[in-house]
RNA sequence: GGAGAGAUGGCCGAGUAGGCUGAAGGCGCUCGCCUGCUAAGCGAGUAGAUGGGUGAAUGCCUGUCUCGAGGGUUCAAAUCCCUCUCUCUCCGCCA
């Protein structure tokens, strides 16, 4: 969330940057509502001070001997007002601060003005696209003739948007977990943390998917728990309440997770393939920064996870997300997209974001720069280093053959068992 | 799930016959002194949030709140009562 003070001392700069987001929100009523809160608050503490000076006097009269009735009796009516008072000021704050959570992040000077994803800036391309000498065919068909992905059995066991794996695909899909997190931990530096799949509604709050985006997540039913939509949740929260030494920074943690979201409102969109699951694995990279630093940091993480698709030896594309497509908690958004030649289109595969100090303020994440200096909030950033069952559906476009084989891609060979090439595989049959 | 114990500042840890304890003491840290170097020693300082005032500014002055969370009793609660959460120990159950 953004600084209440900051909104209060700059509301035109804070109302200009919703504007260019596209973002229609009732700066007003948030500026009067804060407006009446302080002036509450400011007689409601005066007479606390009064009732905390007689209570003084109280105490040394009644050791004295002395009549403290009178004061006594005025006080039961002070104490009265200020019950009644703050009653009122915490319903005041109550509506505040709901309404200060529903406020998206500003966008960075540098993010491009833009009403829609067409408007995003290509920064950068890489790898050319595949010439194959046949029709190449989406994901889909092919992990289906391949026997190696199996969506008729996921809405079996489960319902639409759910999907099995099998033989050479379960273990592809492992591989591409073990391939990423080999890569990130062991060359670029990233901590791995393992982490929990349900989390409570405080560390939804913290990285900024409630109160407002509710709808898009599940929740157990009769529990304080919700299903990860991305493993961003629990790697933020992990540092959340604490404050962190300045020498520590930048911390960098990688972590896997299975993904779950509910696509509310996305019914009729990308029903074939790996696409769209309710379920999905994600490798996820977390960092938390010094404020000057995040910049720089974003730039990294970017590179990080393009590192990914350069060493698969997928062609993907760099974008720059435009104000009008920026995510709720995020001030500056690139994405990288994969091509996938069973489609014609470039398809998001990560999306790598700075939110400055939105989730740090909201989740209380905090550094010292020094050991006597004040604690300030960190900057957050995250970025997919990629999502898993995307980058299958591209491995299997990409390196798919004429007679519907597909090439294992020469980093993926070691976690393969040396497996180079997937053939349609039958179930194997023990016999005693 | 059953029984018991606990939750205090960056950390550890005092504080229950309610008032002068926002909080002893220690550790850590910062600054200064001392020291050939290191270690040790000496002195001072060191919670957070928020309102108001003031300043060009690092700030300074002042109020309020915070001893797991919420509620209650009382003129007054870290201290009493209720509810909840979490942690630890034992038992049960389980991967």
């Amino acid at each position: 969330m953004l600084d209440l003070k900051y909104i209060r001392k700059h509301p035109e700069a804070v109302r200009a940057a919703l504007e260019k987001r596209g973002a229609g929100f009732d700066l007003d009523r948030l500026l009067d509502l804060d407006d009446e809160w302080r002036r509450k608050l400011f007689t409601v503490e005066r007479l606390k001070n009064r009732r905390n000076a007689v209570s003084e006097e109280i105490a040394r009269l009644k050791k004295a001997g002395g009549p403290a009735e009178a004061l006594i009796a005025e006080m039961r009516d002070v104490s009265q007002q200020i019950r009644e008072r703050d009653g009122e000021i915490r319903q005041v704050d109550e509506n505040l601060q709901a309404l200060l959570l529903h406020v998206p992040n500003v966008p960075h000077p540098l993010v491009p003005f833009g009403r829609a994803d067409t408007d995003n800036k290509e920064v950068r391309r890489w790898g050319g696209r595949p010439e194959f000498g046949f029709e190449p065919r989406p994901h889909w068909e092919l992990g289906e003739a391949l026997e190696i992905l199996d969506f008729t059995r996921g809405g079996k066991v489960s319902g639409a948007r759910f999907s099995f794996c099998r033989g050479a695909g379960a273990r592809l899909e492992r591989a591409l977990i073990n391939f990423m997190l080999d890569l990130h931990t062991g060359r670029h530096g990233y901590t791995e943390l393992f982490v929990p799949f349900l989390v409570n509604a405080r560390s939804m709050t913290g990285t900024g998917q409630l109160p407002k985006f509710a709808a898009d997540m599940y929740k157990v039913e009769n529990e304080d728990y919700y299903l990860v939509p991305t493993a961003e949740v629990p790697v933020t929260n992990f540092l959340r309440d604490e404050i962190l030494d300045g020498d520590t920074l930048p911390r960098k943690y990688a972590a896997y997770s299975a993904c779950f979201r509910a696509e509310a409102g996305a019914a009729g969109r990308d029903t074939r393939g790996l696409i769209r699951q309710h379920q999905f694995n994600k490798v996820e990279l977390v960092k938390f920064t010094r404020p000057e630093d995040s910049d720089d940091e974003l730039e990294k993480l970017v590179r990080d996870a393009e590192e990914v698709l350069r060493l698969l030896g997928l062609p993907y594309r760099t974008v720059l997300l435009c104000t009008g497509d920026l995510g709720f908690s995020s001030s500056r958004t690139y994405d990288l997209e994969v091509w996938m030649p069973g489609q014609g289109l470039y398809r998001e595969i990560s999306s790598c974001s700075n939110f400055t100090d939105f989730q740090a303020r909201r989740a209380n994440i905090r550094y010292r720069a020094h050991p006597r200096a004040r604690a300030d909030f960190v900057h957050t950033l995250n970025g997919s280093g990629l999502a898993v069952g995307r980058t299958l559906a591209a491995v299997l476009e990409n390196f798919q053959q004429a007679n519907g084989t597909v090439a294992v891609p020469e980093v993926l060979r070691p976690y393969m068992g040396g497996m180079e090439r997937i053939t349609r595989e039958m179930e194997r049959i023990t016999r005693e």
